[in-house]
DNA sequence: TGAATATATGAACAAATAATCATATATAAA
DNA sequence: TTTATATATGATTATTTGTTCATATATTCA
């Protein structure tokens, strides 16, 4: 995994920095966001996650809505649901779906607020 | 990849959805917020962008802080660097890589503050 | 100029992952 | 209780991706 390599010129505060700046955020809190944007960053989970904005979709209407077959479909909701991003409810043969909390969709609108901005420059 | 898959049930709203959520972001937007998010889905790019989050530092200074082999620091550095996410000036021999705006900062850490509220539960 | 240091990069390999196909399950309707 | 419909899921495959090794480049210093 690593080297015994370092650099051996005047780097920068590196004590200081370790305790300053590893402490603040944990190697597992890392890990766990990480884990949360990979969530995100798959164009097929993302499309489902903002067709579930502000509204529940079932299963057939995230297929058409989105036009992808019905199996892929259920395999990203299964991740989502076993992430707990998405929550769902039954109603006869379908399945109804929509995002957990708000905290979703608050990150997806930040960031997407951002990227805008980030592209008028 | 997709079917002729339709639900024959009434699924709800379906028209005025795709009227309503698909113009809100579009399909290219949404590409672009993914290709972001998976910047961030890396927990070894996680821990190089955390760690910038206050301060320059140069590789050698990663490779020790993260405990982590020059030559994957250096390629992940590549990454972020070709995606506009951190800048860099050279001093000698030594590279300093930062953040290249406030964006990433932000984005970072409202997605932390949201993952410790929701801990919390 | 030559040696040492800091970083970058190409190639190869292993691991992760998304899509597809086939099929299973569950519910409703006939 | 068959049949059709809506969804879930296991297995396979192709692709992507992160790491490592080896080596290249660039800069400093003797």
């Amino acid at each position: 995994m690593q080297d015994e390599f370092v650099c051996q010129e005047n780097c920068p505060h590196l004590a200081k920095i370790h305790e300053v700046e590893v402490n603040k955020i944990s190697r597992e809190e890392t890990q766990t966001l990480a884990e949360m944007f990979k969530l995100f960053s798959d164009e097929t989970r993302l499309r489902i996650i903002c067709s579930l904005l502000n509204t529940e979709l079932c299963v057939c209407d995230l297929c058409e809505l989105l036009n992808l077959n019905q199996s892929a479909v259920s395999h990203q909701l299964q991740l989502l649901r076993s992430s707990k991003l998405v929550k769902y409810r039954k109603e006869g043969k379908q399945v109804f779906y929509s995002l957990k909390d708000e905290h979703v969709e608050s990150i997806i609108k930040i960031a997407l607020t951002h990227m805008r901005e980030e592209n008028k420059k």
